[in-house]
DNA sequence: AACCTGACTTCGG
DNA sequence: TCCGAAGCCAGGT
């Protein structure tokens, strides 16, 4: 099939519930490929408008935002407070408690 | 086809 | 724990 890695990512970052944030290298590996955390940057900036991709659920691996003051930094703040984030110290968000944890379709899962 | 770029991540000091 | 350097990758020029 056509499934480009950009595809993939797409498909991923849609998945990100509500609620929850997801970072770079997190969904980069859910589409298959561990290293590919830029190309994660990549698709945001070309379809996350387009494709109306939660973009401000992603976040780096601190659990900070990445964006800079006055080029979304606020936004994506506002936003994902707005979900029920919670910013810490060093405008930092816990990720033991947000970041989402997709269910891995593998034999054992079941509970 | 080579070179550049980026909302990253990891590693060493 | 903090900071800088190096590594990485695919799409755009």
């Amino acid at each position: 099939m056509t499934t480009s890695f950009t595809e993939m990512i797409k498909a991923v970052l849609k998945k990100i519930p509500r609620g929850r944030v997801a970072t770079y290298g997190q969904i980069a590996r859910l589409a298959g490929n561990p290293r590919a955390a830029r190309q994660v940057v990549r698709v945001l900036n070309s379809s996350a408008e387009k494709d109306n991709l939660p973009w401000f659920r992603v976040i780096n691996s601190r659990g900070g935002i990445s964006l800079k003051r006055g080029q979304g930094y606020e936004l994506q703040k506002a936003l994902l407070e707005n979900e029920g984030i919670v910013f810490g110290i060093g405008e930092i968000v816990d990720l033991k408690k947000f970041q989402w944890k997709p269910r891995v379709k593998k034999a054992g899962t079941r509970k």
